[in-house]
DNA sequence: CAGGTATGGTAATGTACCGTACCAGTCAAG
DNA sequence: CTTGACTGGTACGGTACATTACCATACCTG
C-alpha cells in the first residue's frame, strides 16, 4: 500500500517485497540509469536507510530484482515434465507455457532492462539467459533428442532445432509487446499463435505435400 | 596544449557523421541515460556547441542516431527484389540477408537502447518496428501469398507465418549477440544457420514424412 | 586585408541524484 | 515506565550532468 502519510512499520519480508515491486515499476520502466532511489521510495512511503540496509546498493537492488523476477517467471520451466502422449501434445503445452512466460510482466520488463545493462552486468545478463531462453532450449533439445531417438522427427541439430522453435515463439508478437506497440495477447490469441507456430515447427509450410531437397547441412 | 591536435575545422556533413558515430558508439554501448555529452566530444574533440547546434539537445541527437542507423541498416530490405527461382532459394536469399542485417553492429545497438527507451521515445520504437522487423514481415508476407498464389504452399495466414520465419531467424542466437555472451556468427556459421531455419520452415521437423493434424487454425 | 561568423576550449549555471547523517517518533522487551 | 533498536522524514555533502555563456582563434567573404 502506498500511503502517503506516514507508512506504518512494515515487518522485513513485507517490506522487502514492497520495495522490489516498486523498484520492478521504475526500472523497467525507465531503465536502471534513469531511475533515481528516490522514485522508488517516493511509491511505497519510508526511508532511504531501507533500501540501503537491505540491498546495501542500487546496483544490489537491481542485480536482486532482476534474479529474482527472473527466477520467479521461469521456474516453471525448470521443474514440470510436459504431459501429453504425441510430440505434437507435447510441444503445445510446451510453447503455452513458454508464451505465457514470456508475455509475462515480469519477464517483459526483465527484457527491457536486460538489454541495455548487459554490458554493465554481464553476470546478469548470463544468468538471466541461462535460466530463460537458454533453459527453454536446453529442455525442449532434450524432448526432441527423445522423439529422434523414436524414430519419430529427422533433424540433425535438435539444440538448434529447439532454438527455432523458442525464436519462433518469442517472434515478432514478443518484441511488439516489449516496445509497447501492442499489449499482449489474449488467451485465444495466445493459443491460436501457438498452434500455428507448432504448425509450422512440425510440417513446415509445405504441409507434408511438396518435397525438395532440404539443404540441411551443419556447419 | 596538448589537445588532440586542436582539431581541425571539419565541414558540416564530415562533422555530422562524425558526431553520430561518436555517439553511436557512446548510446549503443552505455544506454541512453547513462551517456554523457561530455562523453561524446570527448572522442571527437570539439565544443559541446556543435551538437547543441546541430541536434539540438541530447534528444535530438539520440532520435537521429538510432532513425539514420536503423535506416541505413535496413534499406537493403525494401528496395531490391529477392532473386531466385525456387521459393526455397528465395527465403535462403531472404534469411542471409535479414540475418546480416540483424547481426550488423548498428542494429544490434539499436537493439540494445531502443527496448529500453521505447517508453521515453514511443515514436521512434514505432519507426523502428515498422521499417525494420515490421517491413522484413510484410515482404515476406507478400512472397508467401504468391506461393500461395501458386499453389506451392498451403498456410492459413501468410502474415503470421511470415513473422514466424522472422523470428527464428533471429532466435536465441540474435539474442546472445545483443547480450554480449557470444561474438556474431560468421558467414558459415550464419550460412548453416539460415540454411537449418528455411529448412524447417519448410518441412518441419517430420520432414514430409508424418502426417498428424496441423491444427493450424486462425483466431 | 578588414570584418564577420562559426568553432574550439572552458567555465558557469542550475539541477538531479547517490549515499549518508541526523532527529524525532514508534515499537518491543524488561 | 524505561531503555534501546529501528524507522520515517528530511536535509546534506559531494559529484555528475545538460545546457548556456564567454572568449580567443581559425576560416570565409568581400
Amino acid at each position: 500500500m502506498a500511503t502517503p502519510a506516514r507508512a506504518k512499520r512494515m515487518p522485513q519480508e513485507e517490506r522487502r517485497a514492497a520495495i522490489l515491486e516498486a523498484a520492478a515499476q521504475v526500472f523497467f520502466e525507465q531503465g536502471y540509469a534513469a531511475t533515481s532511489i528516490d522514485a522508488i521510495i517516493e511509491r511505497i512511503g519510508g526511508s532511504k536507510r531501507n533500501i540501503y540496509n537491505e540491498f546495501g546498493n542500487k546496483e544490489g537492488l537491481f542485480t536482486a530484482l532482476v534474479t529474482e523476477s527472473a527466477d520467479t517467471a521461469l521456474a516453471a520451466l525448470s521443474v514440470e515434465r510436459f504431459p501429453g502422449r504425441t510430440l505434437n501434445e507435447i510441444l503445445l503445452e510446451f510453447g503455452r507455457r513458454l508464451l505465457a512466460i514470456y508475455m509475462s510482466p515480469a519477464l517483459i520488463g526483465v527484457y527491457r532492462s536486460i538489454m541495455t545493462e548487459a554490458q554493465r552486468f554481464p553476470e546478469l545478463a548470463k544468468g538471466f539467459y541461462d535460466k530463460g531462453p537458454g533453459r527453454a532450449s536446453g529442455r525442449l533439445a532434450e524432448v526432441l533428442e527423445e522423439a529422434k531417438a523414436r524414430g519419430e522427427i529427422r533433424i540433425d541439430d535438435c539444440h538448434r532445432a529447439a532454438d527455432h522453435l523458442v525464436g519462433m515463439l518469442r517472434d515478432n508478437l514478443h518484441l511488439q509487446v516489449i516496445l509497447g506497440l501492442r499489449p499482449p495477447p489474449s488467451r485465444a490469441e495466445a493459443e491460436a499463435f501457438v498452434a500455428s507456430a507448432i504448425g509450422i515447427f512440425l510440417h513446415g509450410i509445405y504441409g507434408g505435400n511438396h518435397r525438395s531437397a532440404p539443404k540441411e547441412r551443419a556447419q
